[in-house]
DNA sequence: CCCAGTAATGGAAGCGCTCCCATAAATCTC
DNA sequence: GAGATTTATGGGAGCGCTTCCATTACTGGG
């Protein structure tokens, strides 16, 4: 047993500093240094100030790589994208979710892997990567009805929460806003405001949110004693919104109200409304869906339903956080919040 | 010297095999294992073969941590926005970068962090994440006029590229496109149809792009013997364009000719000049900048200096995975991608 | 047929960290 | 005041991987 060399702080020219020579520095053992670096349980005061001293001196940070090695954790969670969507280019929705994820991770110096989920193969990628837990965690933003994310994940064990009600899967964690009282809301507004022949134009088929608001339409039509017949189906885009208006104008040309389940498709229907000649709100009133910046801007302002989607970003990272930390539940969280409208002009 | 357990392959229980497993799966050594599936130098076609199977076999995938904490690479690389920035928000601009980004990362299995720069303590936050080298590399996307990133940069030693030509520092590389050319041509294009008294929306004073196409105004108009006095600045936003296109409107009524340099400010444009009546192009010729969605669908469609911003994307990452490769180089990179004008109907 | 040269291999040393455990010191209990 | 507990501490194993180096198995040249 001739042990020549324990080790200890050797190569103190490279790089950056090891826990080695903060402890060393701190005239304490690697074992000590590190229980004071995370979080001080069982440190005495001066050990503890003598290593944070050390820490700061030597401009001391773990190195990840090491510290994930023996944790297990990774210290970084992902936001993953379905990437076929153009939508990402053009719509405030991912940057404000983005956004509101960032600052809940940077709290706690978590890292924000992005993974631009691409269909077919590269979307193997993408659970390949999940699968071989290189993060902590999984946010999925605006999922489709088959990219199979959601069950994927939920037989996969990985802490996961999806922004938006997943299709199929009932165990997964998600939050949302709520869609249907956010359609019904909408609609009853223009109710209440005497319009009778109310259309919608919704959203993409295979989109949740797409469906619920336009469940929250039918509903309030109904109650009301209203028809409704009048639906057309957009894809969030404001060129989808000027094509489903002008159908529906088509068929319906005695239509006085339109739900429109987002503000980038009714600035689409105000260019149609307009370019037909009908005032808004006098002939036709408009209620929009999102409130993201592009609302408060159109002629007129749009009267629309605000999603509080920094606070939807937030909530839902904290719930990973938890689940994270505690493991995942077993009965997964739902987590409704709701929407408020927002009085414009349009309505 | 009492060795008890080699420790080979132990807990094959647990989570996900280790190459010890695969080692021993193929009958070959860690050592010779670990070559295999690094590129198989040095390896036998039957030692190559028999890892190749147990990996298929067991879904081996290495453990990035225990990779890293040895080669001292990361396998990824950060992406950094300026958070401060409403525009993350609204222009399509970002997402077409890190689209790019993310193609051409995918191709080497590298991953994308996400860094949300924000100002003042948060940028610190940024800037030690970086200065701790648990990036392999770094690209910074639109950089501001006092945010120090290129020189920080510069002096860490860290491989990085910028997106657009930054400030001060000439110790980094970057990728731009020729917006000193493109605000040329965009010039050039209006005087060639006879205008004369053409005035133009500058981006900020903080951005290099914005300066380089006004500039390019400049020397356009100068060399055609016209004056370079109608000039208004914007914030490349709706709004911004609206209020400077008022502003110049008002300045100079005699206007003939517009250079915006940005499409988005270009549409705010469009409408104060609708507003007041003016016909475009016929009274008013337009020019817009950047042609990433929104100049299709302006009335009139603009005409408008493309930028390739996919490309730039992809160049400038391959210009990182190039410095990451082979260290950084002595000179910087400059690549100047050129720009092309898409004619519409606005001019 | 022997020896230098080359190709393929495995042993073993770490990379920097956390955490189990044994030990030492301080405090308490009756 | 002796034994039982609590509190701090450091030794050391080991996380899964790459890579240096020594070893062995093959070549071909003289």
């Amino acid at each position: 047993m001739t042990r020549v060399d324990t080790g200890r702080a050797r190569r103190t020219s490279a790089g950056s500093p090891t826990l080695d020579q903060v402890a060393l520095a701190a005239g304490v053992s690697r074992a000590t240094a590190s229980r004071a670096i995370n979080g001080g349980d069982r440190v005495s005061p001066q050990a503890q100030a003598a290593v944070d001293a050390a820490v700061r001196r030597l401009r001391y940070t773990p190195n990840r790589a090491a510290r994930s090695l023996v944790t297990r954790r990774t210290d970084s969670v992902a936001v993953v994208l379905p990437e076929p969507d153009e939508r990402v280019f053009s719509d405030p929705f991912f940057a404000g979710w983005l956004r509101g994820v960032n600052r809940v991770l940077a709290e706690r110096d978590l890292q924000l892997v992005l993974l631009l989920a691409q269909p077919g193969a590269e979307g193997a990628r993408t659970m390949r990567y999940l699968s071989n837990r290189h993060v902590d965690g999984a946010l999925v933003v605006s999922h489709h009805r088959d990219d199979g994310l959601a069950d994927h994940l939920a037989s996969l064990g990985l802490p996961s929460v999806f922004g938006g009600r997943p299709w199929s899967s009932e165990q997964v964690s998600y939050v949302d806003v709520d869609n249907l009282n956010g359609g019904q809301t909408a609609t009853r507004t223009l109710i209440e405001r005497g319009c009778r022949r109310i259309g919608t134009i919704a959203g993409p088929t295979d989109m949740t949110a797409a469906e619920d608001r336009l469940r929250g339409w039918r509903t309030a039509m109904l109650a009301a004693g209203l028809a409704d017949d009048a639906v057309e189906h957009g894809d969030f885009t404001e060129d989808g919104g000027e094509s489903a208006a002008s159908a529906l104008l088509a068929r319906h040309p005695d239509l006085d109200g339109l739900v429109v389940a987002s503000d980038l498709m009714a600035v689409g229907a105000l260019k149609v409304l307009t370019a037909q000649g009908r005032r808004v709100p006098e002939d036709v009133a408009v209620v929009g869906y999102d409130d993201l910046g592009v609302a408060e801007r159109t002629t007129p302002p749009l009267t629309t339903v605000r999603q509080p989607i920094g606070e939807m970003a937030e909530r839902a990272t904290r719930l990973l956080l938890e689940q994270i930390d505690h493991g995942i539940p077993e009965e997964p969280a739902r987590l409704v919040i709701p929407c408020r409208l927002v009085r414009r002009a349009s309505a």
